[in-house]
DNA sequence: CCCCCCTATCTCATTATATGAGATTTCATT
DNA sequence: AATGAAATCTCATATAATGAGATAGGGGGG
């Protein structure tokens, strides 16, 4: 008999894993419903996770995610862990296309860098992990804007309009039709757009359930990002997007 | 007898919180070591974690955080769940003081915007959630690399000039003689160097064991920032940044 | 290249504790 | 203030966590 799991700390994750964006409350009723256990026991829960720090009673009865987990997600992006989980695939495509490459995550003001390999070429665009990408001028912009369900498109265009990042807007029927064209076709590319003369071609990097988690891109002088090129990038960086994903699961 | 609480799951999160910084991974032996548990236990409890996905294997008996807690820790974001805590106590400065408020994060390129509430003043300055604010020229950017470790600071300042965010840097010296002023202070200000006619005062919010979680600080137009009001909202700022910091413990 | 030691991993009997049904309290609504 | 729905508590029982000791596996020194 191999080592037995200790059921309690899976059951605490998954209860944590019912808090969603569409569900940011969770409370012993939707515990006991979604996750088929005695209502005493999801009262436990509930009082043991507040207790660590991992939950936080908003009214009676009704839990958010706490500082804890604030603080270990803190931890785990000053650590760079995704960084390290993705380094070796990530230098293995830089390699692979002699360009450079970078793993984006969705942030409010637009995909944000959490990993990044340089190719060996003497370029230099200014990309290091923090860095924020516009939503309408950039590849992973795009394609994280092609992913969303309309509302949700909506509410991150009005904020990034509001912060300014939202240049020259082409007007929107157009925006659909481009997203419409990438959702389809399963990838993005940017020639020129958001730095003159550097172009970029991304895909999404997808967990095992099929919700897009990160943006995987590759990027360099517009030169050379001519049709043959995008579409070897493209296979090349869905292949090892497919690996990434299956990392983060 | 008041409920119980699940000794496992709370002896889950303690693991997880053996992960610093300083401590990126964890292994059985250090469980061991630092919580006084029983080997086996210890490795049960890490095999555990990683089904869940909240530790991740880096080599054998070596454990980082892993995938859950990115991902919850994205949901918290999404979720605005330090906005939504801090909200009530952020309207209360903004009202007492009449200017903006805003609460802060350290990410890799400068603080970045967790909250904010607005002031009901004619004024506009672009901040919203998700905006990172620069290290030299920000009240609230020389309150965090004030409270850094000398070769933390350094690596933070070595970053921000590689991402060309470090605009004409004062020499090293007057930096330091700067910061360590705002140290012994326990509060920054900002005088028209990062916008113009934009000031700003800031404060750090730290948790229960003193450190440093989040800042907070007051900004609006740079007039209204003579010493008097910068005195007063220092003040007005350190009694709610004390309860602020209750409710991330 | 092999051996040795340190550490991770497994086994199993004992014991602690998580569980669920039902009773009780609390809160919101009318 | 009465009512109903949901949270919280109690306690006997079953289950699952624990720790000592045995085993296996890997990295570093000879």
């Amino acid at each position: 008999m191999a080592t037995p799991l200790n059921s309690s700390v899976l059951k605490a994750f998954e209860i944590l894993s019912l808090v969603q964006k569409s569900q940011p409350e969770i409370s012993t009723a939707i515990v006991t419903r979604q996750l088929g256990v005695n209502t005493a026991t999801a009262h436990r829960f509930l009082m043991t996770l507040e207790a660590a720090g991992a939950l936080r009673a908003t009214k009676r009865g009704y839990y958010a995610l706490g500082p804890k987990v604030d603080e270990l997600g803190q931890v785990s992006e000053d650590t760079g862990a995704i960084g390290l989980l993705l380094h070796g695939e990530l230098e293995a495509v830089s390699a692979a296309l002699h360009e450079s490459v970078m793993v984006c995550k969705l942030a409010r003001n637009g995909p944000t860098c959490v990993a990044v390999a340089s190719s060996s070429r003497a370029i230099s665009v200014n990309i290091t992990v923090g860095t924020v990408l516009p939503f309408l001028t950039s590849a992973q912009g795009k394609l994280w804007l092609a992913d969303m369900e309309d509302t949700v498109r909506q509410s991150y265009l009005d904020t990034a309009a509001i912060a300014g990042t939202m240049p020259s807007a082409p007007d929107r029927d157009s925006l659909d039709a481009d997203l419409a064209r990438i959702r389809a076709a399963g990838y993005a590319t940017n020639l020129g757009s958001n730095e003159p003369d550097i172009g970029a071609v991304s895909v999404p990097i997808r967990n095992a359930r099929g919700t897009m988690v990160l943006s995987l891109s590759a990027f360099g002088l517009l030169r050379r990002f001519e049709p043959g090129f995008v579409d070897r990038a493209r296979a090349t960086l869905d292949a090892s997007a497919r690996i990434m994903g299956k990392l983060m699961s």
